[in-house]
DNA sequence: GTCTATAGATAGATAGAC
DNA sequence: GTCTATCTATCTATAGAC
């Protein structure tokens, strides 16, 4: 109790935080030993039980501050109604978000096993309402008949997992840069729900067209 | 060494392969123990080594059984010469192939990180053998014109992202019978690399059609 | 081929000094 | 707020009996 005025260790707190997710991305959540993080930020592992009561807070910490920022970026991100330039949009959207948080992104949908069934079912509801967003726009796109698809769910599902496994290849300063693979990805998604391409489909220039925007 | 004539316990390594995939997909490699799997099999712990030298060992076999059963069955799946139609096929193979192993799939893709390097670079090959499977289909239809794509690479990343991501929702005696997803998927695959639906694209029947096969 | 016993290391978490 | 010291449990792996 005899300590010096300030801020309760909010430097401490934040390197936790950071540590924590590097190293439950790189090694897995049950590989990583709480005396690991502790080196990492540069204190005794049981100095690390004044910021989290049990490891398994740790893990839900990073998992729940992730989904958190995911939903509230998406309220920022000003969806457009139409359907089609909707889906244009949370796709950019989702691409751009996930690529510059690789390894929330990976903790949170690789360690979902890791959690007891009370902070699994936490996290599991906000990813659910995240799938939901998509899931929207695609029955509103089939609803006005913008888009092809005989199964929302399905279609939800199948370009949420192409769409985020851009994190399993994607390395910065690789051949294409971060715009350039978000069109592709736009590319395929309208594709997918049977837009045609962006220009008349009977032509080679398509393609260029699409890529470019 | 005094011990009955025999095949040197067959049944006791089907069985610890079998618990082992079962367990390490359920709870993940380093969440399991050596005790969990012998316990699972019926026997003490000391008796897995007389089958695998380490527990690495023994993820290791898992994920090069899974390996080389995907490329076995690949082979023996008479691709067809012609870029759409195995195109076609390959995402029939791959979802079908994938969902009847939940388990090894899980894990092949799961613990890559928790192999040592020799290991994790074995395994790594033979992915890469499959992925270059179908690049080679979607650069040949980019070649000749078939495929509207920008990228062969990253058109097959993407796909293979969305097809293996069915492994992640489908449950059997769900909604949607396997074949149905294969025929969803592959209208999806179909519009993601520029192809039009299967009939007329200026129709809504359209929709059934790509769906029913 | 499976067992018991155990070595040797390391795990998550707590108590209490400063 | 961080430390040292430590508890108790569990881990992978080995030795050697049967």
């Amino acid at each position: 109790m005899a300590r010096t005025v300030g801020s309760d260790g909010e430097k401490t707190a934040k390197a936790i935080q950071e540590k924590s997710l590097e190293l439950f991305a790189r090694h897995g959540y049950a590989a990583v030993s709480m005396r690991q993080i502790a080196d990492a930020v540069g204190i005794q592992a049981s100095g690390l039980y004044q910021y989290y009561k049990t490891k398994q807070q740790m893990l839900l910490d990073v998992m729940q501050r992730h989904m958190d920022e995911l939903l509230a970026a998406w309220e920022n991100s000003n969806c457009p109604a139409d359907p089609t330039d909707a889906l244009e949009h949370f796709t950019r959207f989702h691409i751009s978000f996930h690529l510059t948080r690789p390894d929330a992104v990976f903790v949170s949908y690789m360690e979902l096993r890791s959690l007891e069934e009370a902070e699994f079912d936490a996290i599991e509801a906000l990813r659910k309402r995240y799938e939901r967003i998509l899931r929207d726009i695609l029955r509103q796109g089939a609803a006005e008949k913008s888009f092809q698809i005989a199964d929302p769910h399905v279609s939800a599902m199948a370009i949420l997992a192409m769409i985020t496994g851009v994190n399993t290849w994607y390395r910065s300063g690789g051949r294409l840069s971060q715009s350039k693979i978000r069109e592709l990805y736009v590319a395929m998604v309208r594709g997918a729900v049977g837009l045609l391409p962006t220009q008349t489909p009977n032509s080679n220039d398509v393609q260029r067209e699409v890529v470019h925007v």
